[in-house]
DNA sequence: AAACGGTGCAACCGCCCAGAG
DNA sequence: GCTCTGGGCGGTTGCACCGTT
């Protein structure tokens, strides 16, 4: 089955290698431990160059991300556990789609690995709580209901961030804006598909050992995040916002919005100091922002 | 036991951007 | 300023696996 797809695969050629002809699909042990071995021993200078150096039919951009998403040392093994499922909500929040971004906030976590567990996992949460993935606010449809639901416990916990919350008149706001940051049941919510054990035996999974004499090799570029860069995140400082200025967030209901409140339609412009700021108002039992220790 | 449908995730695609020449 | 090249990243694809019927 899987030779026949890569098979397939191979007939189609790759565009980004021109007319070499590259090997596709998944990747076998002895190919994981050339590519290992060589990146070990010589770092990555150009990924173009690393297949035909570590004897590889591949093209780089294959072997860099096989490096990325699984061959690194430093990568965390196991599902992603509750307190870093709500980094990727609350980060996501903030950057949006920017994967390789929360990513750099869960160490051993890989971009593709961030992207692939909001969508099989989170949206769908999100979702079925009546909250739009790309905004995290509650949907049109579920708002009314909401409302008007004497069983929404997200609002009755909203009254106690109201407490701390600035100005007292913004209730509906606030209400809204906790909505969305606990969107955790009580109880965990796991994939519906348990892991299996067969899986992690399969070739393109089978672990390599890496020795010390390996990750000694490795510099932190490839090895650790660098997390005294984390990203852009702290771009423009306009005007300090906080979630009870009416100038920035819209009186209208229906007009508040994440990117509303960041004062951006991209968010991509984004207070730091707000953003703990804001989160902790959100979440009262527990803020993993503040945990991380965000610094900007 | 077999068929089917749903799900997770590895890998690829294609676009964008930065740096070099 | 332009073209080219390589790297990075978000989106998409499709196989392997699992649970259900």
């Amino acid at each position: 089955m899987r030779e026949k797809w890569e098979m397939k695969r191979d007939d189609m050629g790759h565009r980004c290698c021109g007319k070499h002809k590259v090997k596709r699909g998944l990747w076998s042990p002895e190919e994981d431990e050339k590519l290992l071995r060589y990146i070990t021993t010589h770092g990555h200078p150009s990924w173009s160059s690393v297949p035909k150096l570590a004897g590889l039919q591949r093209c780089g951009k294959s072997c860099r991300l096989r490096w990325i998403n699984y061959l690194r040392p430093d990568l965390k093994r196991g599902s992603i556990n509750e307190e870093e499922e709500q980094i990727i909500i609350d980060v996501h929040r903030i950057l949006g789609n920017k994967w390789a971004q929360i990513a750099k906030h869960l160490p051993g976590r890989t971009d593709n690995e961030v992207k692939n567990f909001w969508n099989s996992c989170i949206k769908k949460k999100l979702l079925s709580q009546g909250l739009d993935p790309s905004t995290h606010n509650l949907m049109p449809s579920h708002k009314r209901s909401s409302s008007s639901s004497s069983s929404n416990s997200n609002i009755s916990k909203s009254k106690k961030t109201t407490s701390i919350m600035k100005n007292p008149t913004d209730l509906d706001q606030t209400t809204t804006a906790f909505s969305i940051t606990n969107i955790n049941p009580p109880t965990t919510t796991k994939p519906n598909r348990l892991k299996s054990p067969v899986r992690t035996l399969i070739p393109s999974q089978t672990m390599i050992p890496i020795n010390d004499t390996m990750s000694s090799l490795l510099d932190d570029e490839n090895m650790i995040p660098n997390w005294s860069n984390v990203d852009e995140m702290a771009i423009h400082h306009e005007a300090p916002m906080l979630p009870g200025d009416k100038s920035v967030v819209g009186v209208d209901d229906d007009d508040l919005n994440m990117d509303v409140l960041f004062n951006t339609p991209s968010s991509s412009a984004f207070d730091p100091d707000f953003a703990t700021i804001f989160s902790s108002a959100m979440s009262i039992d527990f803020n993993p922002l503040d945990d991380l220790g965000w610094t900007f």
